[in-house]
RNA sequence: GCCCCCUUAGCACAGUGGCAGUGCACUUCCUUGGUAAGGAAGGGGUCGUCAGUUCAAUUCUGACAGGGGGCUCCA
């Protein structure tokens, strides 16, 4: 090999010699292909991102990224929040820009700017920014200096830009990459695609508030937020897509299954149905039989407490305009003083369950002690914030703690992360845990914590569950693993918790009577599984698009008479099915057949029942399913042979 | 709490500075029908609340409330 020739690997494992310096559009032109080089976005040399123009110039691996790459997508669409950027600044002078990433679904931009953008401006940048695309400017990449970079922004006074240059340059930056297209330059890590005509099409969704650096204490910013795709065709697809999640959106649901409430008198606060309460006490009964099963105590304990506790636990300081004063006369000098108190609603059971512990002498022998409790929690969130069952103020959880020796520590882990597993296998929920260490405001020495994290950790590897790893992340009295799962819309969600909690047991000093005789400090675990009934709900209404399993469905089989000559032998039906402890009704409208039908197919239950003359002289019924014609239909059978079938069905999944 | 948007019958939505509309649902009557909508008639609204502009406001303006999309936060 010449001194001017380098060696590059490609993804096949074939190499090919190539002049030092060449770029890599050449190469891929003369040395791979015109196709390739027509559909090249850019480039991974070495496994860093570079454009398409980057020289050679050292032997390495190379691969080519095109739309069908899986990064091919996101590169595109930061080239948009680029083009957006420059249509905003082009068609409102003054505006200010700060950043532009990309996101899961496409990217957004923040402006700073005092008149925010109306849906009019939306809808103008997105034509502008498409006609942009349509104009087909290259993506030109230079490198400056840090005095270069300064001069160049504050001459545009961008000071959002001039603040984020001097904070790449004091980490130790030695110059700035810029990319310009069209006569509009930003300064960005790249790559880029070659030019503004690969990004296909643009479409900007909403506009929304955003705080300067994600701080609510920071400047006000207006973010756009758009996608992007390759091409018409996909961009249709994904709003087609879009509709559809919306359609399972469970307050759509909700309402229209009738298993939910809101009203304006209690913001945040659910009136549940029939139908939804009948979903709430089974999630509840199966948690509590399964928490029985291994080895938890069930508690009831006080919804208010006076400022005593909250003292204690720290929330009085921390977390107090998040909890509801139900009475607040601590300092009122119209009362006489043995009347003036400060009581608030708890938003958590942990207090309540650290009161219950140490009420009396515990020893080792009763160790891991389980309490569980699924008592009434009030917060008092943002009314911003409120959102479904999401995020309500007035929520239950299955809560519990757990307090044992630091020596089974690790065996409680495992047994609980295998509980957590079971549970959400049971539902059919993807799940990804991850492992949250000490963060940065931690209380307690690096000892304990060394202690703590390996003794979680330990556990979570011998589950053999996959997890992501989160430094920093845990909470200030000790690390946790949260378990998320996702939803329709692909929001995830955080649903379970196991957190290792030092402190406290300090607070409450609690103690147990050790084998020596002595009094030992025991761990806290705590731990919740479904989280919240309120989201968990609503994520389950979203993940079965409101098709509940029989075992969860309000109404697990409707009966439908023919004809009203047929309701004697429905109504015997009916009372075989309740007597089995099974959830059912008749349908009495007596409307055609096929209106009850759809009647039952539109509440989504999950058999629905015809009963006629073949059915009474049979002594059966036929049981239909969900969807339309012969498959939906399961044909006649013996009513002994249903019964088994849907009390088998209704079984308890866990 | 902050930014933007929305609020008309139980639900989904039209509409207008001068008597408030449609579909579904609901009630009654007719229809007794075999696997996703049979027909007719009828009832139902202080057009979110409170102010302001106007001869006149559901419509224009403002404030507030509730809801939605985000930010912050979070089970």
């Amino acid at each position: 090999m010449s001194q001017a020739e380098v060696t590059i690997t490609l993804p096949d494992g074939s190499q090919k010699a190539v002049t030092a310096g060449t770029t890599i559009a050449e190469f891929v032109k003369t040395h791979i292909g015109p196709g390739l080089a027509k559909a090249a976005l850019c480039a991974t040399y070495d496994g860093e991102a570079v454009d398409l123009s980057r020289p050679l110039d050292h032997s390495g691996t190379l691969a080519i990224i095109t739309p069908k790459s899986p990064e091919g997508l996101d590169l595109v669409r930061h080239d948009a929040a680029h083009i957006v950027a420059s249509v905003v600044q082009r068609l409102f002078p003054g505006t200010q820009v700060t950043i532009g990433p990309t996101t899961d679904e496409g990217f957004y931009y923040d402006f700073a700017r005092d008149t925010p953008f109306t849906p009019d401006d939306l809808a103008r940048i997105e034509a502008e920014a498409n006609a942009e695309i349509k104009a087909d400017h290259p993506f030109v990449r230079t490198e400056v200096s840090r005095e270069e970079a300064l001069a160049l922004f504050e001459k545009l006074g961008e000071k959002f830009k001039v603040e984020i240059v001097e904070d790449i340059f004091a980490k130790g930056a030695k110059t700035l990459t810029l990319y310009s297209h069209g006569g509009w330059t930003d300064f960005c890590l790249g790559p880029h695609g070659p030019s503004t005509g690969r990004v296909g099409v643009i479409k900007l969704l909403s506009v929304a508030g955003a705080y300067w650096r994600g701080d609510h204490r920071n400047a006000q910013l207006q973010r756009i937020y758009g996608t992007a795709f390759f091409t018409q065709k996909e961009l249709d697809a994904w709003v087609h897509q879009q509709e559809e999640a919306r359609k399972r959106d469970h307050r759509k649901l909700g309402r229209e299954l009738d298993l939910f409430a809101f009203h304006p008198a209690a913001p945040g606060a659910v009136f549940w149905t029939g139908n939804g309460t009948l979903i709430f006490t089974e999630l509840q009964g199966a948690m509590r039989r399964m928490c029985l099963a291994n080895g938890y105590v069930e508690i009831k304990t006080p919804l208010l407490y006076n400022k005593l506790l909250w003292e204690k636990s720290g929330h009085w300081g921390k977390y107090r305009e998040n909890m509801f004063l139900v009475l607040d006369s601590e300092a009122d000098p119209s009362l006489p003083e043995d009347e003036r108190a400060s009581i608030s609603l708890k938003p958590m059971n942990c207090p309540s369950h650290h009161l219950f512990y140490e009420m009396k002498r515990r020893s080792y022998r009763e160790l891991p002690l389980r309490l569980h409790s699924q008592d009434v929690l009030h917060r008092n969130e943002a009314t911003g914030a409120l959102s479904g069952l999401t995020r309500v103020r007035q929520f239950q959880q299955d809560d519990a703690h757990v307090y044992l020796m630091e020596s089974q520590i690790t065996d409680e882990v495992k047994r609980l992360t295998q509980l957590i597993a079971k549970v959400y296998a049971a539902f059919g929920l993807e799940f990804t845990a991850k492992f949250a260490t000490r963060p940065p405001n931690k209380l307690g020495d690096d000892a304990l914590w060394d202690k703590a994290e390996a003794a979680l950790q330990a556990a979570l590897v011998e589950t053999g569950l996959p997890y992501e790893l989160k430094p920093g992340d845990g909470a200030f009295y000790g690390p946790k693993i949260d378990f998320d799962v996702a939803d329709s819309i692909g929001r995830k969600w955080q649903l379970g918790t196991i957190q290792l909690d030092y402190l406290a047991p300090e607070r409450f000093d609690l103690g147990y009577i050790g084998p020596d005789n002595a009094v030992h400090r025991p761990v806290v675990i705590h731990r919740a599984i479904y989280g919240s009934f309120e989201r968990f709900i609503g994520i389950l209404i979203e993940h079965y698009a409101g098709n509940f399993p029989v075992w969860l469905a309000p109404e697990q089989a409707r009966i439908v008479p023919v004809t009203v000559g047929h309701y004697g032998w429905a109504e015997q039906v009916e009372a075989r099915l309740l007597a089995a402890g099974l959830r059912v009704s008749i349908d009495r409208s007596h409307g055609k057949l096929g209106a009850m039908i759809r009647d039952a197919q539109l509440a989504k239950v999950p058999y629905t029942l015809v009963v006629g003359d073949k059915e009474v002289e049979a002594q059966g019924v036929s049981p239909r399913t969900h969807g339309t014609g012969k498959e939906a239909d399961l044909g006649l059978q013996s009513l002994d042979a249903f019964v088994a079938k849907l009390a088998a069905e209704a079984v308890v999944p866990f």
